[in-house]
Formats: C-alpha cells, structure tokens, sequence
DNA sequence: GTCCGCATGTAAGGCGTTACATGATTAA
DNA sequence: TTAATCATGTAACGCCTTACATGCGGAC
C-alpha cells in the first residue's frame, strides 16, 4: 500500500537531497556512490528516469548551471509545490505497517525532517516512531514466546535478531529525542555544507 | 534457466520453506500472512510465479495432495537438485556487499541453516558475519566523523542509528555462536521464521 | 592525442504490486 | 442458498537492474 502522495522511497531520497540544495543528476548519483546514504544504487537507469518522473510531477524544476568544467548541465532544484509535498509526506503519522515494511522509509523520512519540518515535528515523530515500535515489539514478543519450544534454534535466533533491531530502534530514537531536545535550535539547518562557499 | 546464484529473496524464502516439508502455494502465502517471517507479501501474484520458476528451474516438484479439504491442490516439495542449490547458496561466504544491501537475506540464510548446513558451518557463517560487519562499522565510523560536524543534526543522527543497527547485529551474532555452540546439536532442526515481521 | 572523469541518457528484462477472475468446498 | 474460505491463477503496471551508448572537457 503506497502512501497517497506516491513518492517511492528512491524518489523521497532524491527528493529530500534536492530539497537542500540544488543538485544535478549526477550529484545526486555521487551521493548515493560515495556515501553511506541510504543503499541505493547509484545506476543512471535508475536516477534519471526518476528525476524525470519528479520533474514531471512538478516538484522538481531544472534550469541550466555548470559544475566544476565549463560543460552546461541540469540543476535541478525543488519547487513550492515539491516542497509541500515533502512536507506532507514526512508530517505523516507513523503507523505500524510503516514499521513493520517500511522502516528504511521512515529513516529517511528523519533524516530529511531538519530542514523542512521543525524540531518540534521531528520530535513528534520520533516519539511516534517509539511507541509504535514498541506495541510492535510486544506483539512480536508474544508470537515468540508462544513458538519458541517448537522452533529451531536458528529460526529463533533469526526472530530475536528482529526483535532486538526494533529495541535498539526504540532507543535510539529515545536519545533522539534527547538530545534534540538539549538543543532544538540544531534540529533545523538546512545543509551546513555552506558558512562559506563549500559546494556548488 | 537460472543461474544458482540468482535466487532472489522471494525465491530463497519459497525455496527455504519448502525444504522444511512439502508445501502449497497457498500454505506459503499462509506463512507469509500469519507469521512474523519475512515481510513478504502473501500476494498470489508474487507467490504463484515465484513457485513457478523455481519449478520451471528444477528445484522443486509439485505433485497432486490433499489439504484439510479433500479438494486437489499441488503440493511442492523440494527435488535434491534444488536441495543442492539451497546448500550451495546458503553456504556461500558472506561478502561486505552482502552485508551492506542483503542483510534481510543474510538473516534469510541464517535462518534455513540449521536443517540444510551444519552447526559448524552456521557458526562459520556467524563469525564471517560478525567480522564482515566489524569491517563495515570501522568504515561507517570514519565517514561520520569525517563528516559530522558539516551534516545537519538529523542526518547524523539517522546515520548513528545505521551505524548502531550495525553494531547490534555483530553483537547478536557472537551470542549466537555462544549459544550455538553450547547446545551444538540444537543447530539442526527444522521449521521457519525469520527476523522482521508481517502482520499480527 | 589519448585516456579518464564528467554528464546524460536509452533498451531490455526481471520481478513485485495491485487488482481482477475463477471455481470448489464447507459452515451458517 | 449464501457467504466465507480454500486454492490458483492472469493482466497491467511500475520501477529497478544491467548493460550499452554518447559526447564533452581537461590532463599528461
């Protein structure tokens, strides 16, 4: 079940990047090659049909800039219109299915919150985000527990490595929460790659 | 044709139940709906040609059964070809690309082991897991801090939480061997269940 | 003057998703 | 008899993957 505003998770990630400063295609793809952001691949086939689609959509726009040569290139940066629909999407309640099959979603739904919702927003989603996992965990407590005498060892050492992935969720977004809270201003920011020409 | 590698998650999953004893489709699908196995989707339009090429491919066999009803159904069970690609696959050694797109799979693998490879070749695995991963988090490490102090709060925080994920998965490893090892006949054994949940 | 990095794409194929379709059996 | 469950599929679609194709610019 995909979410009303339809942006695939690929999409949100590109998305969320270009809404921090614009970016060509092939940033985009640099990104994703050196950075541990999120595990997507960094194929053209891949980036550009879906810097299409968003430019169709109208939530990207691209105009003509040049990198580090001379050679002209696609910039490509978020429009008022994509900017909204970012924000809708990363206001929206955390539900559980969003735990249970889209937990790599809702981690970069966070990562992008900073600069686009406020500190008090992505706060609220963290403690969402805590408490749904922990109705979660409890059910998965319990199926455990009601199977763990008739399960394999390694089936059920394969349930508690889940189990345990959701816990150590839970807390982390517990001193998330924390430590956002020491300092609200931090929570937003929108690059921090300037204070100085730096990129671009 | 397939080449033995390519078996995909879904078709892991499939292949996987199915060597624990002989299955439907529609069992399958139960599987997937009512256990925490997987976050697969029960949907027939997945199932039933994913049961389909591994079929095509000469892994499993359906023959005619019956099920609580006295309605025909096929049944699939696993031909000592598909066996032999299952332990193949399952014993493959665990790469750092693994580690960093196939988790879920590794974790797939991990939890058909015990009834396919042995206890030594399951702690085998876990170790090259744990190690793969200690490799990996040194790596993770040296880019946040690299990079800290120029990234917005909330992409820093999103990648402590990868980086913890991490961490919390080597840890769960080494008690499993702990574990494995101290009760070495619990290995084998067979029957389902994963990490990662589906619906209650 | 050639090789490498920049920069953008397309084509074919695989596979999962949603939705629809079909028919048998059993419980109410 | 009607509804629910059992049981198996197909069709259209979306989107990612792999692989290929192209052309500019700078460095040596």
């Amino acid at each position: 079940m995909k979410q009303e505003t339809g942006l695939s998770t690929l999409s949100l990630a590109i998305l969320g990047l270009v809404s921090q400063r614009p970016l060509t295609g092939y940033d985009v793809r640099k990104v994703f090659a050196t950075t541990p952001m999120g595990h997507f691949s960094s194929s053209p086939g891949a980036i550009y049909p879906a810097l299409k689609r968003i430019e169709d959509a109208g939530w990207v726009r691209g105009r003509a800039g040049q990198g580090k040569t001379h050679r002209q290139r696609m910039l490509y940066e978020i429009t008022p219109h994509g900017l909204e629909v970012l924000k809708q999407h990363l206001s929206q309640p955390v539900t559980r299915d969003d735990v249970i099959w889209h937990l790599d979603d809702l981690m970069m739904r966070f990562a992008f919150m900073g600069g686009v919702i406020g500190c008090e927003g992505t706060v609220r989603f963290l403690q969402d985000f805590a408490s749904q996992i922990d109705g979660y965990v409890m059910v998965l407590r319990g199926y455990l527990s009601s199977v763990k005498d008739i399960m394999p060892p390694c089936g059920r050492l394969a349930m508690e490595n889940g189990i345990q992935g959701y816990e150590m969720n839970a807390q982390w977004a517990r001193r998330a929460i924390k430590e956002l809270q020491g300092n609200p201003q931090q929570a937003d920011g929108t690059t921090h790659v300037s204070r100085r020409g730096r990129k671009e």
